[in-house]
RNA sequence: GCCCGGGUGGCGAAACCGGCAGACGCAACGGACUUAAAAUCCGUUUCCGCGAAAGUGGAGUGCGGGUUCAAGUCCCGCCCCGGGCACCA
């Protein structure tokens, strides 16, 4: 929605419309979704978790019957119950079924035309207004008469539909009973605080509670649970838990989607399509009206069916899926995918499930992984699968930037794929994604970057080429050779690491690079069986990031293909290993000089060895050497004093 | 407002467990090759001093404090940017 009107058709404003509806009901899962997002806190990232802890949104509170004139109970739910002496009005939503039964003639236009204000509203910029109703509610721990409102900015959604306004501990409620003059009570005290005079600004942080019959004196968390129970005590209320995800509205009003599998029926009701008739398949013969009813609903053939349970007359449910009802399980579907009796064997889930490592954009945090999360608990519980949770490891990828924002057709700002293969091909395109960040972040695509991507491959290209009538001449192996040798291992280990570990292929590639440089300094230098040796590895290393010239390079040296089935090169830690370890002296924690040593050389020679040092002994000059941090073939650190 | 990320050279970034800040690349500049240009190869490039140079001293990871022999990294308090939710009682 942009401007009260529809995002895609700007001049078309939204109505709110009362429909019958299909729902899921996924908050009969709340609970466990919020408890087992503990399980995946190891595989999946932080942010997602967050997210998904937010939009269940947990509040722990009570619910209580305030008493009307009509006889009949408004029930509030709030979470400071301990500040319900202070509360100086009730509040209903617009929609609330009491404001329907008792809000009539000119009020209830204005409560009407204030739902539908509501509706093409934004969030955040909505002011406050509210209708008072003419009635009356007892409040049931002291008695006190408050009037009834109806606001704007009371949600029917959540809760009750209905809130005890306290204006003295409540920042909207303030802000709402300052604008019609309702009355302010305070009656929590900061802890090292006293009540105020006159309550200019809201108190919202728990304190100690004040006026409130036998809780006074009572700090706020222990009178919220003490309340509660008073309330259930006395029949008037309990201790409740809401949340804020809404049961799944799945029905739209559209053709493409999976039909819901209903039948209304005159005499019946509503009827479920039976096992042997399933699946319902969309007609072919549909036309598209634009006047917001289903386009199946004008499809005679669809709609008129028989009830299954009296045979009588009847008609198809018009409405189909959402498309999150379908995405929630697909993958489920690939691991049998031919299966025409059901959606799977469970003998094949339980093979394959959970999904080791499930891979997405972050856009998908709320809806997509919080729907198959939930679609995973609701087919265990019926038996289909045995698995709590769809994946144990989610890695969300970042997006492509480019001037700064979202590659979109609408900024104008698309690199197309074509056009990018056509000028430097795809190896270029995947070497400079993942060079360019690691992948769980936004990249910055540049046309300079893809150039320097594009150019590296050639320098490996033409080095490749260059060498091949050297490869197979013999030699003996010169130093060279093993200084070139030593490299390749100390990338195989670098880059076989990340993609054991973190998938930063940036800095594998960033190692891959060096060892580039290393072959060229060496190139010379370098004899026929260690130059194969080094440039087959170089070629597998390479080829998972550009497949196509390594195929090629593989094969111009003489090798069968395809690349991508040989194995990955054997990291050897003995030729890795540096002829000696270069140890950092600090004086004071400030880098003053490198030395070379055996690895394994002892805290003593160190230290004598650091003291001689010419760039170190300035820096000592005869000052007393308190004390010596040494960590072995790395480090070590003089404490000198003065 | 609440909840997550993030802030390091001219730019993208690296530094994974507290131990050499700036790897690798881009851009820029210089050199070689060339009749010339492109391409290629080699080199320089955080800032401020001193030095003809090789060097060498100091400062430096958003800001202010702290812990530590040692802080981009840990702790406390701020500022700014991006994302999510948003009157959720």
């Amino acid at each position: 929605m942009v401007d009260g009107c529809c995002w895609r058709h700007e001049t078309v404003p939204v109505e709110q419309k009362e429909m019958t509806q299909w729902f899921i009901k996924i908050t009969a899962y709340a609970d466990e979704l919020l408890q087992d997002i503990e399980k995946l806190q190891s595989g999946w990232p932080d942010r997602v978790l967050a997210m998904q802890t937010n939009w269940i949104g947990r509040s722990e509170g009570a619910e209580v019957d305030f008493q009307l004139e009509t006889g009949e109970k408004v029930r509030v739910f709030t979470t400071r119950v301990d500040t319900i002496y202070g509360a100086t009005c009730v509040i209903l939503a617009p929609e609330h079924d009491l404001v329907k039964q008792y809000v009539t003639g000119e009020k209830a236009a204005e409560v009407k035309a204030m739902i539908d204000k509501r509706a093409t509203q934004g969030p955040g910029d909505v002011e406050k207004e509210g209708i008072f109703t003419g009635m009356y509610a007892v409040n049931p721990f002291n008695g006190a008469r408050v009037p009834v409102w109806v606001a704007n900015f009371v949600l029917t959604g959540y809760g009750t539909g209905a809130i005890m306004a306290v204006p003295a501990h409540d920042e909207r409620d303030f802000e709402f009973c300052t604008k019609y003059g309702i009355p302010i009570v305070p009656v929590i005290r900061p802890v090292d605080g006293v009540l105020p005079e006159t309550v200019t600004e809201s108190f919202g942080d728990y304190g100690v509670v004040e006026n409130s019959g036998q809780w006074s004196g009572l700090a706020s968390g222990d009178a919220r649970k003490q309340m509660a129970a008073f309330a259930q005590a006395n029949g008037f209320g309990e201790a409740a838990i809401t949340f804020r995800i809404k049961d799944w509205g799945i029905s739209r009003q559209r053709y493409w989607g999976t039909p819901i599998p209903m039948i209304h029926c005159a005499a019946c009701g509503v009827v479920p399509v039976p096992d042997a008739q399933l699946p319902v398949l969309l007609p072919s013969n549909v036309q598209f009206t634009g006047t917001g009813q289903s386009p199946l609903a004008a499809s005679e053939d669809f709609v008129n069916t028989t009830c299954p349970k009296c045979g009588g007359a009847a008609k198809r449910e018009c409405d189909t899926m959402d498309t999150f009802v379908d995405s929630s399980w697909y993958f489920y579907r690939y691991c049998d995918a031919h299966n025409s009796e059901a959606p799977f064997d469970p003998k094949k889930i339980a093979y394959w499930f959970p999904i080791d490592q499930y891979i997405g954009g972050v856009e998908h945090a709320i809806l997509h992984l919080i729907y198959s999360r939930f679609w995973t608990k609701m087919m265990r519980d019926i038996g289909l699968i045995s698995n709590d949770e769809p994946a144990a490891r989610l890695f969300t990828q970042g997006m492509v930037i480019k001037d700064g924002a979202k590659m979109s057709k609408s900024k104008g700002n698309v690199v197309s794929a074509d056009a990018m293969m056509d000028e430097f091909g795809a190896d270029t395109g995947r070497l400079f994604e993942l060079f360019a960040a690691p992948p769980e972040r936004d990249l910055d695509w540049t046309t300079s970057g893809a150039e320097g991507a594009y150019r590296f491959i050639g320098r490996v290209f033409r080095f490749v080429t260059r060498s091949i009538d050297r490869l197979d001449v013999p030699g003996e192996p010169t130093e060279a050779d093993r200084k070139v040798l030593r490299k390749l291992h100390q990338t195989i280990d670098k880059i076989t690491s990340d993609f054991d570990s973190r998938w930063h292929f940036n800095t594998s590639i960033a190692a891959f690079m060096e060892l580039v440089n290393d072959i060229y300094a060496n190139e010379a230098q370098m004899t026929g069986p260690a130059l194969r040796e080094v440039l087959e590895k170089v070629v597998l290393l390479l080829a998972p990031f550009t497949p196509y010239v390594c195929e090629e390079m593989w094969e111009l040296m003489g090798r069968t293909g395809p690349v991508f089935k040989q194995a990955w090169p054997e990291f050897n830690a003995e030729l890795a290993k540096e002829d000696g370890a270069e140890i950092v002296v600090q004086v004071n924690g400030k880098l003053r000089s490198r030395m070379t040593v055996p690895f394994g050389t002892s805290k003593e020679d160190v230290e004598r060895m650091a003291l001689a040092d010419e760039k170190v002994a300035p820096f000592v000059d005869g000052k007393p050497v308190v004390k010596v941090i040494f960590v072995p073939d790395k480090l070590v650190n003089l404490v000198v004093k003065g």
